[in-house]
DNA sequence: GTAAAATACTCTAGCGACTATAGATATGAG
DNA sequence: CTCATATCTATAGTCGCTAGAGTATTTTAC
């Protein structure tokens, strides 16, 4: 049995956002104590060590909710899951590509500023100016 | 003059964000129309395409805010202006390393899943056990 | 056995940057 | 003048938490 503080240091998770995941759904209500303190089984310890980790590689929490509805159910086929997964990491790819334009364009604005007034600095006027851009964003 | 859909329109900005980005300082309050409808000059058309530029870059409101202060006081040095698309810099080439190592956890596990049942499934399992990733995060 | 310290409880509000809705009013074209 | 479209304000919702207040329980130390 765990408390919901020891759940918290053994994911890593806080514990305001155990009781979020609760609200969300993610995480069954688990048995009381009797001064109204949550108590926790192993199973849920994994359960939420798999939410941790799927958040951290940035999945939503709706995406995590099919999944692990998903796993409760092993005798389906897991096309579904495979397809949750590919359209999050086209997300990302997608995410990598806008921020690396974004990189090109402050470096740009970055390196050429001296040491100067801002009636005529670079970054001002390249902001204001949107045609001072080389790639569409 | 411009109304409020005229400056969306030739801005890219939606209605309410505009109205929002009043709220929080980033434009004047506008003249009105004797129907209470707010009325635009040009001046506001280029701040508000300067706020449009510097969002899609990723600065924050608050960033913005700080550079707007800064292009009205042309007499300063432009050392600060500098800082703030520096640091923004830094913050931009983070995220994109970051997204990077989750490209690659995420390759990884949606690779090697074939045509099978959810009890066996690559996915699932993968976010189950983080032990089974190659990199932290 | 009791007092103090640590932990947990619920509830509410706040973050950033919008977006959506409802219900009322204004404007512009025919 | 009518009618469609545009705009107004105010409020609430989005996401995924995080923080705080004020109260109650559990654990530890003596």
């Amino acid at each position: 049995m765990y408390s919901i503080g020891d759940l918290s240091r053994r994911t890593g998770v806080k514990i305001p956002t155990i009781r979020y995941y609760e609200q969300m759904g993610l995480i069954e209500a688990p048995e009381r104590s009797e001064g109204n303190q949550r108590r926790y089984e192993k199973r849920e310890l994994e359960r939420l060590a798999f939410i941790r980790h799927a958040r951290d590689l940035g999945l939503s929490i709706e995406a995590i909710r099919d999944l692990l509805a998903l796993s409760e159910h092993p005798e389906r086929p897991c096309g579904e899951a495979d397809r949750i997964a590919n359209e999050h990491l086209a997300a990302v790819r997608e995410k990598i590509a806008r921020l690396r334009k974004l990189e090109g364009e402050l470096e740009r604005i970055v390196a050429r500023d001296g040491d100067h007034k801002i009636g005529d600095c670079y970054v001002i006027r390249a902001l204001a100016d949107h045609s001072m851009c080389e790639s569409e964003h």
